[in-house]
DNA sequence: CACGCTATTTTGAATAGTCAAAATAAATTG
DNA sequence: CAATTTATTTTGACTATTCAAAATAGCGTG
């Protein structure tokens, strides 16, 4: 059985390469875990050792099949115990990451099942990230964000790729969540600002590395 | 923060005090945790150093004040996800005990309040076994057991104090859960065997240091 | 193309927890 | 009560993970 450093490890190179695709470099690694870089560049090379990773020196790591599949497995029960806090718990939407960043390595596949079963079998998780499948499939559709989608057009919210509980609760406090349907009406690239309207709700602006973490589809 | 380890090593200590109590000796300590004695001879005197334990060489341990309300708060955990995944989860009796173990480690005391409300503050887990309360109070009734009780009178099982899955699920096969009434129809304690009957059930012949495991009191 | 900046790797050392096996103390027993 | 058995402690060594700081590689710029 991986460790729970290994666990957070492939979780987080996982994680890095979804944006960035292509090779993790170690300085984003190592501040992804809060590592000093030496630190992660020996737990690296452990992994590769392991089959887990490839690891180029000078230049970064990526997963190798089975270290992806460990990852979606730690991803899996991450974001099955969030929704879980948030539809059965009625947690705050903001405080879950916290939580399941130390139950996604206690969590054991029988009680997995059951708890997917008891929520549904849900594709995503209330920030609208999808829940891999058992068998380690997961939906990767290209979404725009707000910062890169049409003008005045009313768009739905399908996802907040962000875990800070500070911008979690700003967003939940302008109904910014999953599901929500909004209009982009003005975009100043100079400003890094744009500005965004939803029904029965007064205008917002927001920056542009915060709208970027926001994905959309057109509403209808 | 006390690591996982540090917790275990306090939670067995308390749970061994709880039938022979008075100094829990290395060997023991070193059987329930599963590692060899010297291992808990060392752990112990660094537990000792952070006033968690009393350790008297050669006698044994026993909790400090600050270790008892740690190790309560791990069995308030361990209990109250066991009912969780009984009541809500409707896992097997028998297999929640290993789960359990892993998620008392992993758990805060946010998700464990709600979790609390959720099942309506239970005062036992279903096993029986008293969940102590957030403020580390824990009922310790002295009860009789199947195997010192009265003859041919009603009895209602209130705790079974037993954790492996094989016992349990003998256990469950003939409804000897807490609340199920039985009486016991005959003791022999040279063959170390007794036999007892249940409404509904046929009559049931049960080693003397199982029926030592099943706590009862008289029913009505 | 040499110089310096930045990212990465290496090296040496620390901590937590463990085991195997030798040393010691306590208890039992003839 | 000396001898043996049994439980406990000590010692030395190992693994996993981490950090601090020194060494190195790559890069871009003048």
């Amino acid at each position: 059985m991986p460790s729970v450093t290994v666990e957070n490890y492939l979780k987080h190179i996982l994680l890095l390469a979804e944006d960035a695709d292509g090779l993790i470099p170690m300085g984003a690694l190592s501040a992804a875990l809060s590592v000093v870089p030496g630190t992660a560049t020996t737990m690296v090379k452990a992994l590769a050792a392991d089959g887990l990773v490839v690891h180029i020196p000078r230049q970064g790591v990526r997963l190798t099949a089975a270290g992806r599949r460990v990852a979606l497995g730690v991803l899996r029960r991450h974001r099955l115990v969030e929704t879980f806090l948030v539809h059965v718990l009625k947690m705050d939407w903001g405080a879950v990451n916290v939580e399941a960043e130390q139950l996604e390595h206690a969590i054991s596949d029988t009680v997995l099942d059951r708890l997917d079963a008891l929520l549904g079998h849900p594709a995503t998780d209330p920030h609208g990230d999808p829940i891999p499948s058992r068998e380690g499939k997961i939906r990767s559709q290209v979404y725009a964000t707000l910062a890169t989608c049409v003008l005045d057009r009313p768009l739905r919210v399908v996802r907040v790729t962000e875990q800070s509980a500070e911008f979690l609760q700003f967003a939940e406090r302008h109904g910014l969540r999953p599901g929500a349907v909004v209009t982009v009406t003005d975009r100043n690239l100079a400003a890094g600002l744009l500005s965004l309207r939803r029904r029965g709700a007064r205008p917002l602006a927001l920056s542009l590395s915060a709208a970027g973490r926001i994905l959309v589809e057109p509403a209808r």
